[in-house]
DNA sequence: TCATTATCGTACCTAAGAGTATTTTATCAT
DNA sequence: ATGATAAAATACTCTTAGGTACGATAATGA
């Protein structure tokens, strides 16, 4: 009932939890998560490996961990953009947007962490991959709902909503694997502008 | 002069070059060439890792060889049909018929080796990353002369060359990691028919 | 027969990375 | 003070993976 947030009983810690996180998560993010070692991680904050085993288990647990902080970042905003009530015109606009931000400008690495974790989901460790598969599941389950409630206005008739959520999904993956290939922003916008665009149609039959 | 092609001088040699790059193929192919290692392939097929150093130099030699015979599996093709002079919805039928194809019945792994050397280019050597490169640049390069062709009979009109480009290369990779993921043939084809779609409206304009 | 040639394959080297045993040290409770 | 507690950090272990040193071996050619 104090006011610290620690129990404060034995030797007091001195790992700053969060500044692994955000270490971490950097350096998956732009060197992909396979690349960079807990040694790399230790070094470059300067702790000691026994103190991060400590904090987060394992290596699975740690990556675990900073998946759940990508989400926030990165995952979480694409579906506030998805559950915001909003035209269909203005959210496809909000979420090239967001897709084509300037990384570069803002000091955040090219890519997407989910998508590098999905391309390589066979190197990680099992409760990473369980949230993974989760993360992946809520993504597509935002999709459907954002799509179901345009259909409402006659939006996307002609397109199963699970296919569209796949195809969303896809152009997402695509944008960002682009970015990190070094495509100018202005290209992937561009891609994107027309790619989305094939939900859109009315006229969007599949031909027998 | 001789009929043997090998110059038949010193110990014969045993290694079964075609072997080894059919076996490194179906185990890169399958498992992600990161998850692969050249002792995996070796006890595979009862070869001494020194052979297989003889025969490819490194790690890096070994996996070009692999994408070079890979190319031939599953590239070329790709190019041939958009080579080939047929209409325009005949070759978008034709290339999501490969895409698609049942692997399982033709007993080839699900996904794309291209695709899943792209997304982890950080782990590849520097020859195979050229050569990974000059694959992706002649695929490039297939497509823009295929849209540029379709241009001349009136099709693609409003997108520009190197965007429609870009955009069935994403396509192509999305597809490829759903199949890995596990997705269904007959909805990846349903993605795909609506996604190459976005190329094809006359109405395809930006909106500005 | 015997030198020459080139491959074979065992047994090694080295680096890197995940994870831990152990001793020290800093704080709290009595 | 002093015992209990829990985190600190050094210095390990174990495993895997790329790569190689080197003696053995199987052929050719004189």
């Amino acid at each position: 009932m104090n006011e610290k947030t620690n129990s404060a009983r034995g030797r007091p810690k001195t790992l700053d939890r969060d500044r692994v996180l955000q270490t971490a998560l950097i350096q998956y993010w732009s060197k992909g998560p396979a690349n960079v070692s807990i040694s790399d991680i230790c070094n470059l904050i300067g702790a000691s490996k026994p103190g991060v085993y400590r904090e987060f288990g394992s290596d699975d647990g740690l990556k675990k961990a900073v998946l759940e902080v990508y989400h926030g970042l990165a995952i979480q905003p694409v579906i506030d953009i998805l559950e915001k009530n909003q035209p269909t015109t203005d959210a496809i606009d909000a979420l090239i947007g967001f897709m084509t931000q300037d990384r570069t400008a803002l000091g955040i690495p090219q890519g997407c962490l989910f998508v590098m974790m999905r391309a390589q989901s066979e190197r990680l460790g099992p409760s990473t991959y369980h949230k993974l598969n989760k993360v992946h599941h809520d993504l597509l389950a935002a999709y459907s709902e954002w799509i179901e409630r345009a259909k409402l206005h006659g939006e996307f008739i002609n397109i199963p909503t699970d296919i569209a959520a796949l195809l969303l999904d896809m152009q997402h993956g695509g944008a960002m694997r682009m970015q990190r290939e070094g495509v100018p922003r202005e290209t992937i916008e561009s891609v994107l502008r027309f790619a989305l665009r094939a939900v859109m149609f009315r006229d969007n039959v599949i031909r027998s």
